[in-house]
DNA sequence: GTCTATAGGCTGATAGAC
DNA sequence: GTCTATCAGCCTATAGAC
């Protein structure tokens, strides 16, 4: 079944499913009501895609691609700076905060897509390069309140303008981690 | 239809519902598996209870009731100690940590029972007392990072004796906030 | 690329016997 | 309190015409 690279019509799927899942979430985001929006019927999504799971993991894999690439440069350049890795994590969840709202309002596409265990990676990865290997209890603890609640921010509506909500955001987590 | 006040296969109905929901999340948790793992047929259910919506709603009432009970007591004592309340926040969704477990691994529970504007305004009452009522942006996203990254250890596997964890999230919370 | 029609399965919920 | 039998409604997915 050979498609085009990129299709109009496929991005505007794209677009009603990420409404759609944000509005309701994912279990109750339906191909016919997807299909609903964008105006056509539901069979017709079968040819742009071939599930429903092909679909919903198309929607997050940016967001998976570019925290892939992140940290497997910062481990490559052995980055210890934790402003610098902070910043660099909250630029991605911040660039892709359609999906990390998404994924953080309804968590069950990550396992629904077998994603959990790469999320909690990320987790420890960051923590591994901050504090080393083998990082103590408080240090642990520390890394998850910073990383966990920096998400957090990036999904928060605080109606200011998004330099000055990065800039508190990081000043915040960085006060988390006791340097 | 009186029913006893509580019933030994209800509370068991119940304790299969929240395994269920925590290994695959509230949509796939349906009727017809939680009554095959009690051990009884789908409309026995309904005699414990009214519908599946009842059934969800009793699951995370515990937690709700000890929160609202927490912060109207709080708020009753003009307490403003951020380590005072924190300790206490802690204590609730440790000794719910089922619940709040549930709820962090799948909020569409939330979604589904109109409680997500209830969980978002203890954050905002929570941080009316630490800050005061018009608390500057700083002040919302260290609290927000605090609370939300407290939330996350709650939940989290550190193998570690749970007094030690408490001490621990507890330090990271307060040093968030940056009294 | 999109349609109509339909298969097959799951869901929450009810009726009524025991 | 629990059962069998059954309902209408929704779902994902496919077949085949245009």
């Amino acid at each position: 079944m050979p498609r085009p690279r990129t299709s109009e019509t496929a991005d505007r799927i794209r677009a009603a499913a990420m409404a759609l899942i944000a509005e309701k979430g994912v279990a109750q985001a339906s191909l016919r009501e997807i299909a609903e929006r964008v105006g056509i019927t539901k069979p017709a999504l079968y040819y742009h895609f071939a599930s429903r799971e092909e679909l919903l993991r198309g929607l997050v894999q940016p967001l998976v691609d570019d925290m892939e690439e992140l940290l497997a440069a910062a481990e490559a350049a052995h980055e210890e700076d934790p402003q610098r890795l902070l910043a660099d994590y909250f630029d991605v969840t911040y660039r892709h905060r359609a999906i990390t709202s998404m994924v953080m309002t309804d968590p069950s596409v990550l396992a629904h897509l077998n994603l959990a265990a790469a999320v909690d990676g990320w987790r420890r990865r960051l923590t591994a390069l901050m504090y080393g290997p083998e990082p103590t209890l408080a240090q642990r603890v520390r890394a998850t309140v910073a990383i966990g609640g920096l998400g957090d921010c990036t999904i928060l509506d605080l109606d200011a303008a998004p330099t000055e909500v990065r800039r508190a955001t990081l000043e915040a987590a960085y006060a988390t981690l006791g340097f």
